[in-house]
DNA sequence: AACAACCTCAACCGCATCAGA
DNA sequence: GTCTGATGCGGTTGAGGTTGT
């Protein structure tokens, strides 16, 4: 173990790209012993590769019911909306769509979303009313835990839904493990 | 056809946090 | 309380594919 990159070293283990046979290799080996043991797992699949990477590819990739390429329009609206809110908490913005991992999303907002964006905030710089109510009157670049939290309840306030949250708890608030993942309490 | 520029996305990196000894 | 290893997250990179000239 590589203690400054906290990864093994690096000549140990094979890099880039998964093959067929690594992907067989180590689905067989998250089924028997689950897939949270990550270093358990990589060393029972023998596998060079590491826990990290391990992890990476089963939930990028292996894991089941996961959903690959051409997001909905309701998506990415919903991934627009959910930024909006939680800045770049992509695990976040992930829990609400089954099937999407936070690796997908950012990669989709980073080359579609981010740039969308950039041409609706130009083009809006002088941002209408109804955008305003939309959005609850601004957008969040840095988001840290109280500028969050105030936006959500901005947001939360301009549908009327709940107006007296003081200690919000955006953690709590999306905690979307039983929700219906189109519908995060803004209505 | 050849090359450059651009785009996409899988994978890696670095850091923060957690859990157990 | 401290140390160490594991896990999870967001940022970044780079190979391969696509499009434009």
């Amino acid at each position: 173990m590589d203690p400054k990159t906290n990864q093994p070293k690096s000549k140990e283990n094979n890099r880039g790209a998964w093959t067929a046979e690594e992907d067989e290799k180590l689905a067989e080996a998250i089924e028997i012993h689950g897939p949270k043991k990550w270093t358990v797992v990589a060393a029972k699949a023998g596998l060079q590769r590491c826990g990290k990477s391990c992890r990476l590819r089963w939930l990028n990739y292996l894991r089941p019911n996961i959903k690959r390429g051409n997001i909905s329009d309701q998506e990415e609206d919903l991934i627009i909306r959910l930024h909006k809110l939680l800045g770049n908490r992509w695990s976040l913005i992930a829990g609400r769509l089954p099937g999407r991992t936070d690796n997908e999303i950012k990669n989709y907002w980073n080359s579609h979303l981010s740039k969308k964006k950039e041409m609706m905030d130009k083009q809006t710089s002088s941002y209408s009313t109804r955008d305003c109510a939309k959005s609850g009157g601004r957008s969040v670049v840095e988001i840290g835990g109280a500028e969050m939290k105030k936006e959500v309840v901005t947001a939360i306030n301009e549908r009327g839904v709940e107006c007296s949250k003081v200690n919000f708890n955006v953690d709590e608030f999306f905690d979307f493990s039983n929700e219906d993942p189109f519908n995060f309490g803004l209505g």
